[in-house]
DNA sequence: CGAAGGGTTGATCAATTTCAATCGCGGTGG
DNA sequence: CCACCGCGATTGAAATTGATCAACCCTTCG
């Protein structure tokens, strides 16, 4: 079975064969949860990283009103932050969405590993890096896009963060979210984005069904969006 | 004259007086900006860090269809991020919104630093958190939150912000950011905040004008805004 | 078979944008 | 010193987007 965390790191930094191997260990006792599982809560302290190693995790966050809103999706080969165990309680829950494997490594021996593979060092910290711009890319979502760009751009995302793990089959991929929690990630109805899902398939731009997206114009959708996938920093990984 | 960074970064871990005059000896050539002058744009090279020690700076975007979304407000003793110079080139610009005076540090400068001076680098890691935090906090207003509570949430952002490095009197404290600034931060319309804030002003909760806002009744800002200070992570300032 | 959750659609409502004008004030040139 | 200019603030009215409310359908699952 594909590591996908090593996958997406060797994406961002020339790994050896000795960083494969030291990532593959620190990674290699991994969890299995049901959907719906918090892996930590709002207010908990802070304990090991974690690793998403298949499946679909959500950061996200529920207002005195009760309304969720999720930040950030997490799929395989993605981990939440590093330097977490220097804050005193999260300010944010972490929760599965599908059922999903999940590593977790303790601050201790990530730090070790990273101060004995440089190389996983700095993948990390790009890939921290590429985090922090597609937070930035949901608030330019949310602020100056439309409900269509909107949703448009989260799947332009998507596709290509897919991709670059593998996970892509030609133009389509698994995308097991209902349209709740698509709504909830995007700051909209669940009943609006069914309409803009609607109309995005009459565009002959994509569709989605039965947990899979397929992109049937993907010029269309990433024109829709105003797409530029500039800050998924790409360009790290010519080193392929 | 008191150095913002030092006092910002104080809060974050304990500095001893090496630290601190380790920082001061980093950031002591600052330069001086004008209003409106990018640091850094959009497509550039990543180079320096930089470091703000007075006034005001954003990071933005700007669309296709020439909309701009503001993601970020840096005030005195804020820096961008440490490992910028791993990206290939900028996802977003920097660029001044008052007269402003700006120290860089090299990576380089930084990384020696930081080796030298475990707690700065703790700080900074903390700092980079907390960062986050702000930015998750945006994404939340942004999807969940109405007009009104937006700008409550934003304001009482910026004033325990500006609280934590000194730079409140009382309930005053300087917010020279024309209200279009705050519309394109906010998703927003210049015409909705003016309605927006002239209901905040009505309801006895806060004023702005003349370049500064006056808190009338912080309790029922936080009770607008929904406000949970958890996410600026505040409690690491207890070694006060 | 019945219940539950997710998806779909229509009708109406409410928040926010858009468009258009006016106001006020600081800065500038005459 | 004063008229003029221009940007930011302010207000009103109309238009638009997206939310809300209310059904209904379909599939899955116990």
């Amino acid at each position: 079975m594909l590591n996908r965390f090593v996958k997406k790191l060797s994406g961002l930094a020339v790994l050896g064969p000795n960083d494969v191997s030291a990532i593959e260990h620190a990674t290699s006792r991994p969890r299995r949860f049901a959907p719906r599982k918090d892996l930590i809560r709002e207010g908990d302290e802070p304990g090991p990283m974690f690793v998403v190693l298949e499946g679909w995790v959500c950061r996200y966050k529920i207002l005195p009103n009760g309304a969720r809103q999720i930040m950030a999706f997490l799929m395989p080969g993605d981990a939440c932050d590093l330097h977490i165990k220097l804050l005193a309680e999260m300010d944010h829950g972490i929760q599965t969405l599908t059922h999903a494997t999940v590593a977790t490594i303790s601050r201790d021996e990530m730090q070790a590993m990273m101060n004995r593979h440089p190389n996983i060092a700095a993948a990390m910290y790009s890939a921290q890096l590429v985090d922090e711009g597609i937070m930035r890319a949901w608030i330019v979502s949310m602020g100056r896009r439309n409900s269509i760009e909107r949703v448009a751009h989260l799947v332009c995302e998507l596709y290509l963060r897919a991709r670059g793990i593998g996970l892509t089959h030609d133009d389509e991929f698994a995308l097991p979210l209902s349209q709740l929690v698509l709504a909830d990630a995007l700051g909209m109805t669940a009943v609006h984005i069914n309409r803009v899902l609607k109309e995005l398939r009459l565009e002959g731009a994509m569709t989605l069904g039965r947990g899979s997206v397929t992109i049937c114009d993907l010029a269309k959708l990433i024109q829709i969006a105003g797409f530029d996938e500039n800050y998924l920093h790409r360009r790290l990984r010519s080193v392929d």
